[in-house]
DNA sequence: CACTTTTTTAGAATCATTATAAACTAGTTA
DNA sequence: TAACTAGTTTATAATGATTCTAAAAAAGTG
């Protein structure tokens, strides 16, 4: 399974349930945003196999740490995270609920001019939160 | 007092607990970044008086319905608000835990190219993670 | 004051997330 | 293969922020 290198190479052993968790998550052309119980969820339906809640959020963590997933900035009751790890933004539709993804491309280049000291930037996102 | 009147037109009844807690909020030069828990601490500590928990929720989010706080974006524990509600960002910093403020000029004019059929930008915020 | 509506309150309930600790598995070495 | 160690999974309990509940208190009105 094309998963076990990328996982040992990242010093996880690629355990039945991790390897599981990477073909509902990766093995598909198009990223997308999800929360641990819409993923649990899926991975039931997927696999025919029920994975404890544990190891979906003990996954879900591990691979975020290690860059292969990310938590998207938003006030919602359950965390969202993201399959699309490139640096972009989000839309957020308020009604529905909903995360958009927003290209780089879209947003044009924001450029940060005041300075912390001593700190670096890590990341620059953008939510823009859409009404009717 | 002088928040008597803004309660009124906001079709808030002024109680004591809401005058007490306008005065935390917005009786300073300075605005600020909270979270719940620390606003109560704040209460406890600037009025010698006790407000229920319940009551601060209750009033915050009437207060943030009301346009005179924000909810500030951010994956955290607990939701933070803030007093400063005209248009601008954030700095994050991942190590302290801790939010500056960003003003709008120190970011440069945001340009959001995509449309969504039908749907209106309400905000556009931008969170910018600090790293060592 | 009498009445209605809103607000406050303590405590219970909810729900996402994290902790626990026992059973299991992967990887390694003999 | 067996024995060993470290890492992983699991069900369940614990935690903690937030919301709900329903009764008491306060505000507004005539």
């Amino acid at each position: 399974m094309k998963y076990i290198e990328k996982l040992r190479n990242s010093g996880l052993r690629p355990t039945k349930q991790r390897l599981q968790i990477c073909d509902v998550l990766f093995n598909t052309d198009k990223t997308f945003h999800f929360t641990i119980n819409e993923l649990e969820q899926k991975i039931k339906k997927q696999t025919n196999s029920k994975i404890s809640l544990a190891t979906v959020y003990n996954t879900v963590h591990a691979f975020e740490k290690k860059g292969y997933l990310k938590q998207i900035p938003i006030n919602s009751s359950e965390t969202y995270f993201d399959t699309n790890v490139t640096d972009h933004h989000h839309f957020y539709d308020l009604k529905e609920e909903k995360l958009i993804d927003l290209e780089n491309s879209d947003v044009g280049p924001i450029n940060i001019l005041k300075k912390i000291n001593g700190k670096k930037i890590k990341s620059v996102e953008v939510l823009v939160k859409l009404e009717e």
